[in-house]
Formats: C-alpha cells, sequence, structure tokens
DNA sequence: CTTTGTGCAAAGGCTTTGCATGCTT
DNA sequence: AAGCATGCAAAGCCTTTGCACAAAG
C-alpha cells in the first residue's frame, strides 16, 4: 500500500500472470484456488493484499456481487462498458459511444466522477436467472 | 422468505414507513438506529430479514457498496435508473427513455434479465471525490 | 543490511441462523 | 389455536490486521 516501491515476488508474478489470462471477475478464493492448482502457492491473505494493490494502482477493477463477495479482475486498456452478472459476476463488455457520452454528461451535470472507463451496468444473467 | 402470506407487525410497518419517507440508500444498521431514534424499538436482526423479504418481494433495491455493506431503499413505482455513489451510496435518479431502450436491446442481445427497472450506474459523487 | 512482502492465526465487520417466545390471523 | 415474526446470542463469511520470519533490492 506504498508508493511505487513495489517488489517483484513470485507471487505477485504469478498473480498477475493468472489474472492477464482470465477474462471475467473472479473472487479472492477463487483466484487463490487457481494459483493452487497451477502449483502456484500463495496464501490467501496475500491474494487479497496484492489485490488490494493492484486496484488501488488502478490496474484491476474490483466490484461486489450481492451476496457481499467481492470480484476482481485486470483492467484492459481499452475503454468499454460492462454488463455485469450480480450474482455470479460474469461480465459482457459492450460498446456504445452514444451512451457512454450520455452517461459522462449526466454525470458531470450531478457533480460524479471517476465513472469515464467503467460504466457498470448490473442485471442477472440467463444462467443465473433459471 | 415464504409466499404473500406476510403479517403486519409494527416493526413492519415502522420500517417500511421509515423507508418511505427516505430518499437514498441506507444501511441496515443506519435505518436500525433511525428507528430506535424514533422509540420505534426494533431488533437489528428483524431489520435485516424484513429488507432482506422486501428485496425478494421487489419492494426495496439493494445494492453493495464497495466495503461490502449492504444498502437498501425502497423501490419507487416509476421507472428510472440510479447513478450511484459507489463509495457513500449516495443516488440520484436520471431519466433517459433513450438509454433505456438502449440498455434493453443491449441486456436482452446477452440474455440479460431483470434490469428493467433498475439500471445503475456507479461512479464517485462529489462529496466523496474530495 | 534495510525495507517490503508473506503467511499464519486472530480479529473485525456485516449478515444470517438457531431457537424459544410473542403476536397476528 | 396455529403459524409466522421477533430478538437474542451465536455462528458464518469474507476481509483485514498483528506479528515474526523470509526475501528483494
Amino acid at each position: 500500500m506504498n508508493r511505487a516501491d513495489r517488489r517483484i515476488t513470485r507471487q505477485r508474478t504469478a498473480l498477475v500472470r493468472l489474472l492477464d489470462e482470465i477474462e471475467g471477475f473472479r473472487s479472492a478464493r477463487h483466484l487463490h484456488e487457481l494459483l493452487g492448482e497451477r502449483g502456484e502457492d500463495v496464501g490467501l491473505t496475500t491474494v487479497y493484499r496484492t489485490l488490494q494493490t493492484l486496484v488501488t494502482a488502478g490496474q484491476a477493477d474490483m466490484l461486489r456481487l450481492d451476496h457481499g463477495e467481492a470480484v476482481y479482475r485486470r483492467r484492459s486498456s481499452r475503454r468499454h462498458h460492462h454488463l455485469v452478472c450480480r450474482s455470479c459476476g460474469h461480465a459482457v463488455e459492450v460498446a456504445g459511444p452514444a451512451v457512454a457520452a450520455w452517461v459522462r454528461r449526466i454525470a458531470g451535470e450531478h457533480g460524479f466522477s471517476d465513472i469515464a472507463y467503467t460504466v457498470e451496468i448490473f442485471g442477472v444473467c440467463g444462467r443465473c436467472a433459471r
């Protein structure tokens, strides 16, 4: 949680690499398990701390599902919107230039910021709806 | 969590009345405190259970703030979108028929449902941004 | 060598559940 | 009278923190 004085460790490298290979949002727990399956034993605490660092540094996005669990994913460089399932965290990227502009205008009018890169639209995906 | 076999109790009446008088999203804890200030002593457990019932029944909206706490508010009858601060839960209702249509289309294309009445756009409000 | 990172165990915060009692219907 | 509702205490979950040891720079 300090400046840009972060050290490169086996654990961090493994987690970042894993995130780079994954598409959607995953919980710390899940990421921890995946690391274990790869033979990369990383403490759950470290997973949490590293994810927190990444989020703070703007290198990862975090969001909360309805039951309170947090899910993370590497922040992609391109700007886009997410259609996120509030139940399982499944996310779909959607384009919508016109909407982006509209959202920006509305947010600005209400003094809201920090929505330029990630606008989340929540719903329930087909699988969870059953 | 059962059918429409809910009974009218002092506690439920007090909570629903309180929610009706409140604008934005509040945490269970906060609602519990507000009830106490009114002399309406309701167990925190009951507040949680009642809120859950209301959400399930579609009579209230719930969302999670970044730190994991859930906040609730009475669902208004009109259809609208929310611009919600992911830090404090402050919400602003915004209109946007064109966007509503767009969101509906996008969601449908991806098999997402249950977004017709509440589309949440997250950002950080002016007060929290400081 | 100094400083940051790691990991275990324990603590924290919010939410849910078990169970006996109370109240609505 | 019968069956939810309530509330207290305890358990559950996810997440964070304390502390000693290990590793990076």
